[in-house]
RNA sequence: GGGCCUGUGGCGGAACUGGUAGACGCGGCGGACUUAAAAUCCGCUCCCCGUUCGCGGGGGUGUGGGUUCGACUCCCACCGGGCCCACCA
């Protein structure tokens, strides 16, 4: 016996043939997305081009999102809540008169792409390529409004030549500090040649020979040394788990790494550094330019950390140790010195025996410090146990100071006392000069080491009074300090620095926590650097006309992967795949004297390379010559109104991204602006990060995800929640596959339609902030679009009820009001108000049209040109059924009569001592004292005023009056 | 430890430069239509007290203070939530 599914066969019978269903939705959407693409709709012409033509005249505009990676698990919903956005707003501007510039691209290198493709076990640039087929699919369906011509991928081999050019540009280039920009190495040369710039180079020309005297590979190697990008050799970040060694930025504070979170360990190695620490001060200096969040601004330059304060040279028996310090006021009070433990002058400096002035303490205060019989074996014990510590260990026993006399002495040149060297791990080589002045009674972790080292302790600056804690870092005046005392601690610096100066002891200095750009990774996937090497090991650059340098093929392009944590601390380093292509690493060139055979550079460059330029490359995607041609980068770089520092008018994306991508892709635009590619000193002039959408996350009671989507609240407001009749525990964060929380956008579309999707992750609060999805109340969303439909189309029959005629005063009011408030949502991003203001609008039209036979045809025509940048799809479908042929993209945005804004009289609220007790009616125009007549003489103010002296009348024109009576 | 952001009904949120707190949506309650349900439409929905059911009164934007005629909005302190940095000399 078969029976008729039920909610089919009443489905049928119930519902009308024109509602809008998800069906007719999803019949209209995939309609006027054909229809888009067909007709390239989006096609922004640059300038000369024919089609430029129509915006000859009309402002620019360049909206940018942070482009995605190609992952293979597809996209949620939370994924493109910013794309939606920036479709809105670059609708809007299209809709008021701006040639628009919106594209979408792929980052389609690095680690999430490779680790994808190893695990599904094809090639990347397969499973890289069908991932961006897919995701492209997904986003089509939203409705976006990319230009088409002007997607790229950074995987392109038309792009990657860029990327490797751009590469070249910088290998090319050396900063000038004199004129603080980069500039071409030829000049450099130039500069040695002519005797301009003085060749003397402490390792390969340390007496200053003339450039004529030095040969080749000297004065390469002398060259070398200034360029922009460089090979070095230090330690690394070395994350076996991973493969490859990671950029400072990708390390996090517990020494692990950002993706994936595995452990990760220094390892001395020769890596390409980029030297963006010549750009720290214009890269801080220059955030005053452009107008962005204010955190991610301050994030940049906590990362960027400049301090200022100076170097001072302590004397000792071998070379002047020199230290950086934030307080040279407070010099008198250094009672030992703290060198880092792999600082070089260790070696040098350290004593063949304990001197007599040894104390017990300072043989060594760590674990497994013996009585060593030498300072030697003191500091190679000690350098074996910081060795072994991890970053966890250290932050973790900060209090617990601990380190090694070296058994030598410094001079403070101060009090021209002896003052004992330490090495210890509380000192960082990387930062200042991997050396410290020791000041005790300034300094908490001075004074904890002094106390365990039983060091002196001396206060330079008096505590202020009552005091009782250990080191004062706070202000006071300056004692025990000879001629500082009494000064207050700025002006004690000022007066220490000229000190330091007059006798040759020191001079001020500003230093930076920024650290020079690890640029090479031990990886396939990623871009070859378009470098070889020669017989001597020196780097050369490969000519323009090879590029692109493109991978070689491999069957096995995985990482050499140690996840055991035994291996990786005895792995000796890591080793890049392309070292197994053994045809591809030699290559035979002519690069001037003849073909010759070089080896080629193994490693490839960091996921981050693509994506510091890409935006460039939407500007002029098909260009053979350039990376972006000049007059083309003008244009749509050009500053504007609401971006005075010019480059990308609106660039929005997570801020998770606010040091690492932004910090990078700034660099490489200011070495790009220097030497003259660009014309715009920052990349991005606006900047907005879009929040997260959340969601819940249901765990059973053992702790096991289970499906959200199934889960149901107990009773309303109960707070309970039970997933098949059981109890779950709820947690809210992010959305993701592995928490069972993940809504994929194809379903909301299925369901309900791309428009109704749209609208809803706009509709749910500010884009900036992160909110919570619930797909219980898309049915809100999904209901506006219904009840805006059924204004404009009978369900029944299908036919129009639109009527025309000019609408009444009231609706005039009202739509003139809705229009000039979603103008102003849209210009400030605030679409939830904007669609609220629409949802006003169709309620008042779902109410009067009924009895006025339908909406007014000039209503009804606005209506939908302010509903299109939202819900663009069924917009045009309306648009067309109100018997226009052409597309609504390029329909001028509906404008408002200011006029019409204004009442004739306003209600105002009265308040008495600022509780609203009555309201009054006045004319709009009305002047203060027949307001306060007005409101005086109403009948509830007067009872609340009963006994009661009026002091003061506060009349606020068109808002209230305020009566402070007692 | 330092810095930044944030806190409004049962829920998401609104409130322009200090000026009627809670727009709009979800959920909930009631009603219309229906044999019934769904869908749709209409009404109510911050809390407390009173009510002759017209409404009247009080409280209220994390807590406590302050500035002001007037504070969700500005200032100070505290509490909760989030993010960033963290032995940075």
């Amino acid at each position: 016996m078969t029976e008729t599914p039920t909610t089919e066969r009443q489905g049928l019978a119930a519902t009308p043939a024109h509602r809008y269903t998800a069906q007719l939705a999803g019949d209209i959407e995939a309609k006027w997305q054909d229809r888009w693409e067909r007709e390239k709709l989006f096609y922004s012409p640059n300038p000369g081009e024919p089609e430029f033509a129509r915006f000859e005249g009309k402002p620019k505009r360049f909206i940018l999102d942070m482009f995605p990676y190609p992952s293979g698990a597809g996209l949620h919903v939370g994924h493109p809540l910013g794309y939606i956005a920036t479709d809105i707003y670059a609708r809007y501007l299209r809709a008021t008169g701006h040639n628009v510039l919106h594209a979408m691209g792929y980052d389609a290198y690095g680690l999430p792409a490779e680790q994808y493709a190893v695990q599904t076990g094809q090639h990347p640039r397969v499973t890289t390529e069908q991932n961006i087929t897919r995701m492209r699919e997904q986003l089509r369906r939203l409705g976006l409004d990319h230009d088409a011509h002007r997607s790229v991928a950074t995987i392109d081999l038309a792009f990657v030549r860029w990327t490797q050019w751009i590469f070249l540009q910088i290998f090319g280039s050396w900063f000038d500090t004199d004129q603080n920009k980069a500039r071409p190495i030829s000049e450099l040369e130039s500069e040695f040649a002519s005797g301009a710039r003085e060749a003397r180079h402490e390792d390969f020309n340390p007496d200053g020979k003339a450039w004529s005297d030095l040969d080749d590979v000297k004065r390469r190697r002398i060259v070398d040394s200034y360029r922009l990008a460089y090979l070095h050799e230090a330690p690394v970040n070395w994350c076996p788990a991973l493969g490859t060694v990671l950029a400072n930025e990708e390390v996090t504070a517990d020494g692990r790494s950002e993706r994936g979170n595995f452990p990760v360990y220094k390892r001395p190695l020769k890596q390409w550094m980029m030297r963006i620490t010549s750009y720290a001060e214009r890269l801080l200096r220059d955030l005053e330019l452009v107008n962005w969040p204010e955190p991610v601004k301050l994030m940049q330059r906590n990362w960027i950390g400049r301090s200022e304060g100076a170097y001072i040279n302590f004397p000792t028996a071998v070379d002047d140790i020199r230290v950086f310090t934030t307080r040279p006021d407070t010099v008198f009070g250094a009672t030992y010195m703290v060198l880092a433990p792999e600082h070089p002058f260790v070696d040098e400096l350290v004593a063949d025996a304990w001197p007599d002035e040894t104390k017990t303490a300072w043989k060594g205060v760590f674990p497994g410090a013996g009585d060593a019989a030498a300072p030697e074996d003191a500091v190679s014990a000690y350098r074996a146990y910081a060795a072994s510590r991890t970053d966890v260990d250290r932050q973790v026993e900060t209090k617990e100071k601990t380190g090694v006399f070296i058994g030598a002495f410094a001079t403070n040149p101060l009090t021209d006392t002896e003052i004992p060297i330490f090495i210890a791990d509380y000192v960082l080589m990387g930062y200042g000069t991997g050396a410290i002045m020791a000041v005790p009674g300034q300094d908490q972790r001075d004074w904890d080491f002094a106390t365990s080292f039983d060091l002196d302790i001396i206060r330079t600056v008096q505590p202020t009074e009552g005091f009782d804690g250990e080191a004062f870092t706070g202000e006071g005046p300056a004692i025990n300090s000879a001629f500082l005392d009494g000064l207050d601690v700025a002006a004690a610096k000022k007066r220490i620095i000229n000190w330091l100066v007059e006798n040759g002891a020191g001079e001020r200095a500003v230093n930076y926590k920024l650290r020079d750009w690890l640029f090479s990774r031990q990886r396939y996937w990623g871009e070859p650097f378009p470098i070889v090497f020669d017989e001597q090991g020196l780097p050369l650059a490969m000519p323009e006309s090879s590029l692109p340098v493109e991978l070689p093929e491999m069957e096995d392009f995985a990482p050499r992967v140690l996840d055991d944590e035994e291996a990786a601390e005895k792995a000796p380093v890591p080793e890049p795949p392309l070292g197994r292509a053994t045809e591809w690493r030699a290559v035979t060139l002519d690069l001037g004297d003849g073909p010759k055979e070089y080896r080629r550079e193994l490693n490839t460059m960091p996921q981050w390379a693509g994506s510091c330029w890409y935006y460039l490359r939407y500007l002029d995607p098909d260009n053979d010559d350039a990376a972006c041609a000049s007059e083309v980068e003008r244009y749509w770089m050009a500053p504007t109104d609401e971006n005075a520092a010019g480059g990308v008018d609106l660039y929005v994306g997570g801020a998770e991204h606010a040091v690492l991508h932004l910090l990078y892709a700034r660099f490489w635009h200011k070495v790009l602006f220097d030497l003259g590619h660009v014309s715009t000193a920052e990349p991005f002039g606006r900047l907005f990060n879009q929040g997260y959408i959340q969601a819940y996350a249901y765990t059973d009671e053992r702790g096991v995800y289970v499906d959200a989507e199934e889960v149901v609240e107990d009773a309303p407001g109960s707070g309970v929640y039970k997933h098949n009749g059981e109890v779950v525990g709820r947690e809210y964060g992010k959305m993701g596959k592995s928490l069972k929380n993940a809504v994929a956008p194809d379903d909301i579309c299925r369901d309900f339609g791309a428009d109704t999707l749209r609208l809803y992750e706009m509709y749910l609060g500010p884009l900036d902030a992160s909110k919570p999805w619930n797909t219980r109340d898309i049915v809100g969303s999904f209901r506006f679009l219904q009840r805006f439909w059924r204004n404009f189309v009978d369900e029944e029959t299908g036919s129009l009820r639109v009527i025309d005629a000019e609408p009444d005063e009231e609706t005039r009011k009202l739509l003139h009001q809705t229009i000039a408030d979603v103008r102003h949502g849209m210009e400030t991003l605030a679409f939830n108000s904007a669609i609220a203001r629409l949802i006003e609008l169709n309620n008042y039209l779902t109410k009067t049209s009924e009895s006025a036979g339908g909406v007014p045809r000039p209503v009804a025509e606005a209506f939908v040109l302010m509903l299109a940048p939202l819900a663009p799809h069924v917009a045009e479908e309306l648009w067309e059924r109100l018997g226009n042929t052409d597309s609504l993209a390029y329909a001028p945005f509906p404008t408002f009569d200011e006029s019409l804004l204004v009442e004739d009289t306003i209600e105002m609220p009265v308040q008495i001592k600022g509780k609203v007790r009555s309201k009054i009616v006045v004319a709009a125009d009305a002047d203060q004292k027949s307001v306060e007549e007005t409101a005086l003489a109403d009948e509830k103010v007067q009872r609340f005023l009963e006994g009661q002296t009026v002091r003061k009348v506060i009349v606020v024109p068109g808002k209230l009056v305020n009566i402070v009576a007692g």
